[in-house]
DNA sequence: GTAGGGTTAG
């Protein structure tokens, strides 16, 4: 033991700076082993105080009236009522009706009717019972309030939430003279906090020092710190806590805990280091705070060691501080560890379920988490909003619909169904378990005009999601129209959407309107605007704004470099890959994709290869099947089918239908049909409800004009009941958007694209160009080029978004009607972007398409 | 009058 602690106060105030090193040393010898026993400490016995607090005591309007009715006697007799008992009697009295009781005898008695001592007795109790209207009443009945009566009238009034108010109060009493002492600016502070108002947070600062001995007064100072901690000023908080002398532990929990709020880890741990040293004994609340430091950074390690102190320290471990634990085990990646706590700890609460349940969720175990949810219910413990948002997020994760239902209907019984954040959840839920109706129902019965923009945001992006990005652009608009303020999450949401269906215009006015009402281009709005530039073609663009970025993340690096693959600039992709590698960026398995990507739409396989080895063997990253995929996608391209179907057949990842699909897709290519039947078998076998193959193979037989086994599939394909997606395409004129499509019906301009399109047709039989036969009539893809071509001027670029792939005969075609046009037509579907060019009419995919 | 554990759209 001694040893061991001689050890601890070694690794103590190193704790956070070994993180890069200890990262996957899940074990730390140092602290595992016989020796001692970690989890001996958390199942200690706990007191009955630690965990069910005693209320207190508190009076019926009966028992108050008896109470009355006796001072009454005893006034009658003796002539004399000390009003400390009416003050007792206050303190004690729980509900509003006996309140107005004690009030009444009072104002009914001669002696105490005016009394301003026990008047500011009657605000203070009906603020505490949440009466903040009955409060200001019994205030106005004041004669003359004094400072005690006004500042009890504010915290009454921050106590319910009324934070406004509060600032408004004050400027009540400066303009009647009455000055506000220590306690007033402290109940001001607290509502500054709450407000997390900068300026008003520095003039109340100033005043406090002015009016207050402030080095001196360390309840004010802490208070100082925690509202500086809340309106984000980490510089300010410091410099109070610095001035002040005579330090408690409660200042420098509230230090902790504004490094660890505006994310200071290293900080908060070095705070926490200086605790003891200076004369201080850490308390529960102290470990609290460390433990949500090491949650924060997330390293085993650390976590171990933090656990070990408070052990060591021999503090009783009450709910918050085993809850803490959980909380900080699971976001170090310890599920196994969280669990033990959370098995072993008694009295667990609400917060400690939701933190359970959150850990599973996060790393994907959400049938554990759905479990756990039962579990809890069983235990008695009510569920709270936290709870549903946790559990609908695993229902999202898990695509699991019906649970999701069943949830629904518990967050009506317990009366959730009105909280914003319960109903964003349900609408992201029903919208990634693809049952966007449902998305759109709770957003119409529960979001109302004045309701928040998360709600308004969750639902734009769940139209994103279910390839509905107009109706999204649509309802950013409606939003706008009812004077709901869009924030910097909304607006990347909304230019999602506009990426989705190449809305390249109405996406640049956006980032112009970020711009205009001054939002910072932060990293996640830039690799937005990447992201939309490279999906409409314009990689220029999207250059422009990465280079822009001074600060560049995974992600953002993995758009540039999705861009330029898309377009086929491998070579760029090259480049950006070695400057990644220069900034010092580390790749992952989504930098390697969109290198093969890049390789893939080029057809260049030996630099592929070379890729996938240096993903595996350099950077150690272990490929998915999308990696695979992609290889036997550029295997199969390249004609080598034979080979493709053994290495599949021989491996593992046989299992994956997503590998079979690209074999199919390759033996389309080739028109190789026994093998794309092959194939298509083991991918529905698979994947039985998967509408692709069908597709696939009816654009093979069509390739090669087998038109009964088109019309037979078509038929199997209904019969068993496959929901292909409808195949639409977007193109952009003059900032709008229009679609074409079976959905979209008839375009109002229809006979005119349909005599463009009979008129390129003659003009490409004349040139001897012979179309292959179209099954489908015109395309969505020509609607969408026709049309462009007749609404814009003529040489003006032409972009169009399609939600499925090409057919050979329109990526044919669209290459002549390009050069007869004299235009660059460009078509992205899915991930890649064919660049057609008008000059020899060719496409930049080479026709590996 | 001051300090602790949870989630919330990208």
């Amino acid at each position: 033991m001694h040893g061991l602690k001689k050890r601890f106060r070694f690794s103590g105030p190193s704790l956070l700076r070994q993180q890069q090193q200890q990262r996957h040393f899940h074990e730390d010898k140092a602290f595992t082993g016989g020796e001692f026993n970690l989890w001996a400490a958390v199942v200690e016995e706990p007191q009955a105080h630690d965990y069910a607090p005693l209320a207190p005591p508190t009076l019926s309007d009966e028992d108050v009236k008896q109470k009355l009715a006796s001072l009454e006697e005893q006034n009658q007799k003796s002539g004399f009522v000390d009003p400390a008992a009416y003050v007792s009697l206050l303190k004690q009295s729980g509900d509003v009706t006996a309140l107005k009781t004690i009030q009444a005898h009072i104002s009914h008695s001669k002696r105490f009717a005016g009394d301003r001592l026990l008047l500011n007795c009657v605000v203070e109790a009906y603020g505490k019972c949440g009466c903040v209207k009955d409060a200001r009443l019994v205030f106005s009945s004041i004669r003359h309030p004094n400072v005690y009566s006004w500042t009890i009238l504010l915290a009454a009034y921050a106590q319910n939430g009324h934070h406004k108010t509060v600032l408004e109060l004050l400027r009540q009493m400066d303009l009647l003279g009455v000055w506000p002492n220590a306690v007033t600016l402290a109940t001001v502070i607290g509502a500054v906090s709450e407000l997390g108002n900068w300026d008003e947070a520095r003039k109340i600062h100033a005043r406090a020092a002015a009016t207050c001995q402030l080095t001196y007064d360390v309840v004010l100072v802490t208070a100082l710190i925690d509202m500086y901690a809340k309106c984000g000023d980490i510089f300010h908080a410091e410099v109070v806590f610095d001035q002040a002398r005579n330090k408690d532990l409660a200042c420098c929990n509230a230090m902790i805990s504004a490094y660890i709020q505006l994310g200071y880890t290293v900080d908060a741990v070095s705070t926490f280091n200086r605790i003891q040293p200076s004369g201080l004994q850490p308390n529960q609340v102290t470990y609290a705070l460390l433990f949500r430091a090491c949650a924060t950074n997330g390293v085993y390690s650390d976590a171990r060691v933090a656990h070990m102190c408070f052990i060591l320290s021999k503090l009783r471990p009450d709910v918050v501080v085993n809850t803490a634990l959980v909380s900080m085990y699971s976001r170090c990646g310890s599920l196994e560890d969280a669990r033990r706590v959370f098995d072993r700890m008694p009295g667990k609460n609400v917060v400690t379920w939701n933190v359970m349940i959150a850990g599973y969720a996060q790393e994907g175990y959400t049938d554990e988490a759905l479990q756990l949810y039962v579990s809890m219910e069983a235990a008695g413990v009510e569920p709270d909003e936290i709870t549903f948002v946790n559990v609908l997020e695993s229902c999202s994760l898990a695509e699991h619909l019906a649970a999701g239902r069943d949830i629904h209907k518990h967050v009506v019984d317990a009366g959730y169904d009105s909280s914003l954040t319960v109903l964003s959840a349900l609408i992201t839920m029903y919208s990634a378990c693809g049952s966007l109706g449902d998305a759109v129902d709770v957003f119409h019965k529960g979001v109302t005009t004045h309701s928040s923009v998360i709600s308004w945001t969750a639902m734009l992006t769940a139209l994103t999601r279910n390839g509905e990005g107009r109706s999204a652009l649509a309802l950013f608009r409606k939003m706008d129209l009812e004077g709901v303020r869009a924030n910097v999450v909304t607006f990347v949401s909304t230019i999602d959407a506009c990426s989705s269906i190449g809305a390249l215009v109405e996406g640049h006015a956006i980032f112009e309107r970020v711009i205009v009402t001054g939002h910072l281009i932060d990293v996640v709005l830039g690799t937005s605007l990447i992201n939309l530039y490279g999906k409409c073609g314009r990689l220029d663009y999207a250059l422009e704004v990465f280079h822009y970025l001074s600060f560049k993340n995974i992600v953002t690096w993995n758009t540039i470099l999705a861009a330029s693959s898309q377009n086929g600039e491998e070579t760029l992709s090259d480049e950006l890959l070695q400057e990644m590698d220069l900034d010092g960026a580390q790749p992952n398995e989504m930098t390697l994709l969109n290198m093969l990507f890049g390789c893939s739409h080029n057809g260049l396989v030996a630099k592929a290869v070379s890729y996938f080895r240096s993903m595996v063997y350099g950077h150690c990253l272990v490929p998915t099947s999308e990696h695979y995929g992609c290889l036997v996608d550029l295997l199969g391209r390249s004609g080598q089918l034979e080979e493709v179907e053994a290495f599949i057949s021989s491996k593992p990842f046989s299992l994956d239908s997503v590998l079979w699909m690209s074999l199919l897709g390759s033996c389309v290519i080739h028109s190789d049909v026994e093998r794309g039947l092959r194939a298509a078998r083991r991918v529905l076998g698979l994947d039985p409800k998967n509408a692709s193959p069908y597709v696939l193979l009816s654009n093979m037989f069509a390739a090669i004009g087998m038109l009964d086994a088109v019309k037979s599939l078509a038929k199997l394909a209904g019969e068993r009941a496959m929901k292909k997606e409808q195949s639409r395409s977007y193109i952009e004129v003059n900032g709008v958007v229009h679609e074409f499509g079976v959905r979209a019906g008839l375009h109002r301009l229809g006979e005119k694209i349909g005599a463009q399109l009979r008129e390129w047709s003659e003009e490409m039989e004349e040139a001897g160009f012979v179309p292959l036969h179209d099954v489908r009539g015109y395309h969505d893809e020509k609607l969408a080029i026709a049309f462009g071509a007749i609404s814009s001027p003529p040489g003006v670029p032409l972009f169009v978004v399609k939600n499925l792939r090409m057919c050979v005969c329109c990526h044919g075609e669209i290459k002549h009607i390009c050069k007869m046009t004299g235009r660059d037509i460009s078509v992205r579907e899915g991930n890649r972007v064919h660049h057609f060019r008008p000059m020899d009419a060719s496409c930049s995919c080479g026709d590996y398409w």
